[in-house]
DNA sequence: CGAAGATACTTGTCTTGACAAATATCTTGC
DNA sequence: GCAAGATATTTGTCAAGACAAGTATCTTCG
């Protein structure tokens, strides 16, 4: 039982608020990915089913605005949303670039089990914050989005 | 010049408090990349040798504590450091299951640059935060981490 | 009208993350 | 000492994100 050369834990002590952020935005993810294994679906998946849900109908580049990735993220998750059959592509008439999504009856069927997962989520990751905290750490991140953006 | 159809910008305003926190890290990550193309690395893959620089040399398990993700994806930034001559691994001699990871003289070379890139980086993205405010944001991301963890 | 540039989407490639399974080695308890 | 369980690392697989290049369509402007 020697013990000998303990490699120091190095925990997250001198954690910088960077590292933090990140930290805690990987596990929420992948605590909501988890929960949404029973509906064979992740994250983002489910975002765009819940999206669609409530515009009806939304474009690729519409998804990608509220994703927060680019347009060829959309594209595979549209498309595996599609080989899963919980959505289908349509041209859109005005403009033949463009593609609009569509829940089919079953992604339809999937919306309310989603939007009762992620409210459970929320209330229990921001349990104990008040309203008031809650908008202080939004006003903080939005002062550090406007200080990334400007300045390559 | 019809403009018919007039997609719905459908913009970040009822962006809720989780999507914030993603777009924010996404950014910030993203912005930190784009600085360490001069030096040829991710942010990821610079962290490693920041952090193996400065305790000498670590393992592949303490560096997954230290990067927050596991022990697979710290094997793999590994490989691709070690292929680029930056680092090197060392069988342990205390224990013959670990190996530690140190950095080659060309990776040492690179660590002043990191650091840096790394400080203006932190500069830009806090321009504006108070210390008080930044411990507040501090504060708020453990909470939330404390409540992301217990219960599945 | 018709060419030049802008847009919407797709595809290819690389890096990262997460999870599971496999291997080698260590540690424990008997 | 040894079998049973714990650990450290690796490898395989899939989902995502970022970026670049390609195609189709639209818009603008001479």
């Amino acid at each position: 039982m020697r013990r000998l050369a303990e490699a120091p834990k190095l925990g997250p002590e001198d954690e910088g608020l960077g590292r933090l952020l990140l930290r805690v935005v990987r596990e929420m993810r992948t605590a909501f990915d988890r929960k949404l294994e029973d509906v064979g679906l992740t994250a983002q998946q489910a975002e765009i089913l819940f999206r669609c849900s409530r515009a009806g109908e939304l474009t690729p580049k519409q998804l990608t605005n509220l994703l927060s990735t680019d347009n060829a993220g959309v594209t595979r998750l549209v498309d595996r949303l599609e080989r899963k059959g919980l959505v289908t592509r349509h041209a859109s008439a005005a403009d033949r670039r463009s593609v609009t999504v569509r829940l089919t009856r079953s992604g339809t069927a999937l919306v309310p089990r989603i939007a009762r997962l992620a409210h459970a989520q929320r209330r229990r990751l921001f349990a104990g914050l008040s309203r008031v905290e809650q908008e202080q750490m939004r006003g903080l991140l939005r002062r550090i989005l406007d200080n990334v953006g400007p300045a390559a």
